[in-house]
RNA sequence: GCUCCCAUAGCUCAGUUGGAUAGAGCACUGGCCUUCUAAGCCAGCGGUCCCAGGUUCGAGUCCUGGUGGGGGCGCCA
């Protein structure tokens, strides 16, 4: 029983582990094949299926070699029975007492008792990175979330986690950006919408350009002064910059979203030539059709040999691919992380391939991931500033908060306005959150204002209610939840148990999603949980005059350890336990 | 030309890295509010997992080939 707070998958997996030793059948040092939850409740609550793999090694038939497991797994305490199915299925059935008992001690500990698998260890995850006088879009919207729910989940697992914004604040978009402005800007329109002006003086330019290339040349010229320091670029380049941080920042806080350092492009800009210099004389670099590159053969990866990394123009400036190792090189030498994530648009998987190669020239062994997300499909399109089909981030934030609010004032008239406007917040911009979340990353994402909107089913509010009702249950019984020692919970009804099992493996869940870089595997946990406890909820009443005190206190117990999971998943996701809708 | 990804219910998507009778939500049909919030619950309907082979105790998942769709590929980021 000391072991209780170890994953349930964990204990299981060291027992049958053991049992296999002890059956001579596999060498001491082995590992196991680990217990994975059921789908079926009738194939009980886990199950190995390792009978099959030590079949073929033992040269026996898989169902008696199960057999041996399943004899040599009795008597143990979390154990009510294991079963020996089909063709070498072990099944293993929890015992309540043993599933209570870890359901109390989890409830009550720091965020459910997840291992700290990542206690001394630190992470550098890069995410969101918009471009300056660029106004955010539904574009930004996965890389920010997503990138969001995966530094919370590293955190919780006790990560050093240092959350880099990655802004595109240097380059050739400058110079075109001082040439517009020059000539088309709108004072009365920056003064209202800054950064509304400097993205129309930037498409404006796009325009003109096309009747008129000299004006490329103008920006190019522009820009090189620019990044010669010249005080009037500088200082355009600045004004520009801090105003479209300004506003980015109102997004982030609008999101929940935040970042230990926000070092841009611009921060390496010093570098740059030097680290080009420095891969030439080591060789790394070489010099192709005027332009420096990092050539790769088949060693460094598939494809790769065709694909060198450039990092100097034959004009001499450099690209972002330069700047991305620069980059690199920075955050090794100050943070000595032991992973680097990059949560991006799916369409720069060969940019980061190439310069993570480039890093391993350099002898950086840090382990780099590539988190590349699908696109935002846009009504059969795929959303471009280019082509105008963009939708802008607040303002989808703002209509969906503004259809959360009519619902909340029909369905919660009695509470304050204040209140209401921060439920309606709260559900709004969850709703939007959630619908990126619970899809897989990798995939693309159709946008659909009617699934971002809805109030029923695998929602946003869905969730909330869920988290609310449990809060609602204890206010009616007059109890602080901050304050409530739970006891044993009440496991007897079959909706009760399957809610308990779901908290237990809330942990394990955690960890996986963590792993996998995959917000949407903890989501679709929470959402398992939130239906089961709704079933719970509308079958076993919880303060009723009828029922015992013991019952009493171990249905509280159980919803007790439901609002402590909900809040930390949807903590974990972004999204703000509500404790009242 | 090279390379990567995708194809699962009418729709939008999951599918714990190879496990048992493939799931969820929406939509549709029927039922449940004198009792802790109906933003809810219960039940039903719904499938050639793109096609063809292969690997093995077992394939939506792995391999090969094909069909269809999409992405990327040195002077943008």
């Amino acid at each position: 029983m000391e072991d209780v707070m170890k994953l349930v998958s964990e204990l299981l997996t060291e027992g049958i582990r053991a049992a296999a030793v002890q059956a001579g059948l596999v060498e001491p040092d082995a590992v196991a094949e680990p217990f994975v939850p059921t789908a079926d409740p009738r194939h009980g609550d886990y199950q190995c299926n390792w009978a099959f793999r030590l079949a073929k090694i033992a040269r026996k038939a898989p169902r008696e070699v199960a057999a041996i497991l399943v004899e040599r797994l009795g008597d143990n305490p979390m154990i009510a029975r294991v079963e020996l199915a089909g063709p070498g299925f072990v099944n293993v059935f929890l015992s309540d007492p043993w599933l209570g008992e870890n359901l109390r001690a989890r409830s009550v500990a720091a965020d459910l008792g997840v291992p700290q698998v990542g206690a001394g260890r630190t992470m550098v995850i890069d995410y969101s990175s918009p471009n300056i006088a660029k106004r955010m879009h539904v574009g930004h919207l996965r890389s920010t979330i997503i990138g969001d729910a995966i530094t919370r989940m590293y955190r919780v697992l006790g990560w050093k986690v240092i959350a880099d914004n990655h802004i595109g604040d240097w380059g050739t978009q400058f110079g075109k950006l001082i040439v517009a402005w020059e000539r088309w800007r709108d004072d009365a329109a920056y003064a209202e919408d800054p950064v509304a002006e400097l993205q129309r003086l930037y498409q404006a330019f796009g325009e003109a350009a096309q009747e008129q290339p000299d004006l490329i040349e103008r920006a190019r010229a522009e820009t090189v002064k620019l990044q010669e320091g010249e005080s009037k670029s500088r200082a355009l380049w600045q004004e520009f910059c801090r105003v479209s941080l300004e506003e980015f920042d109102r997004v982030y806080e609008r999101l929940g979203v935040s970042f230990d350092v926000v070092l841009g492009e611009s921060y390496y800009r010093d570098r740059l030539q030097r680290l080009v210099d420095d891969l030439l004389e080591r060789g790394i670099a070489v010099h192709d059709q005027g332009a420096v590159i990092v050539p790769f053969d088949a060693s460094d990866g598939k494809g790769l040999s065709k694909n060198p990394l450039l990092i100097r123009k034959s004009d001499g400036a450099a690209l972002y691919g330069t700047t991305d190792l620069a980059t690199v090189l920075h955050r090794v030498e100050t943070w000595a992380p032991e992973r680097v994530l990059y949560e991006t648009d799916v369409r720069q998987a060969l940019h980061f391939r190439q310069v993570f190669a480039a890093s391993r020239k350099l002898g950086v062994e840090v382990e780099f991931v590539h988190i590349g997300h699908g696109m935002l499909k846009l009504d059969g399109g795929v959303a471009s500033t280019r082509a105008g089909t963009v939708l802008n981030l607040v303002d989808v934030l703002d209509t969906a908060v503004a259809h959360a609010r009519t619902v909340v004032d029909q369905a919660s008239a009695h509470l304050s306005e204040s209140e209401r406007a921060e439920i309606a917040e709260a559900v709004g911009v969850g709703a939007v959150k959630i619908t990126d979340l619970s899809q897989n990353p990798s995939t693309d994402i159709h946008f659909d204002w009617e699934r971002m909107l809805a109030i029923e089913g695998d929602t946003a509010p869905y969730l909330l209610y869920a988290n609310a009702r449990c809060h609602s249950i204890f206010r009616k019984a007059g109890l602080d939840i901050e304050t409530f020692v739970p006891g044993l919970p009440d496991l007897t009804h079959d909706t009760a148990r399957a809610v308990a099992l779901l908290v237990v493996r809330t942990p394990e869940v955690v960890i996986a999603a963590t792993e996998a870089a995959k917000p949407n595997v903890l989501a679709t946990h929470v959402f398992a949980l939130a239906r089961a406890f709704a079933s719970f909820y509308s079958a076993c009443r919880v303060l009723d005059e009828d029922l015992s005190a013991e019952v009493r206190l171990g249905r509280l117990s159980l919803v007790y350890a439901v609002a402590r999971s909900l809040s930390l998943c949807l903590d974990l996701l972004g999204l703000v336990p509500l404790r009242r809708m």
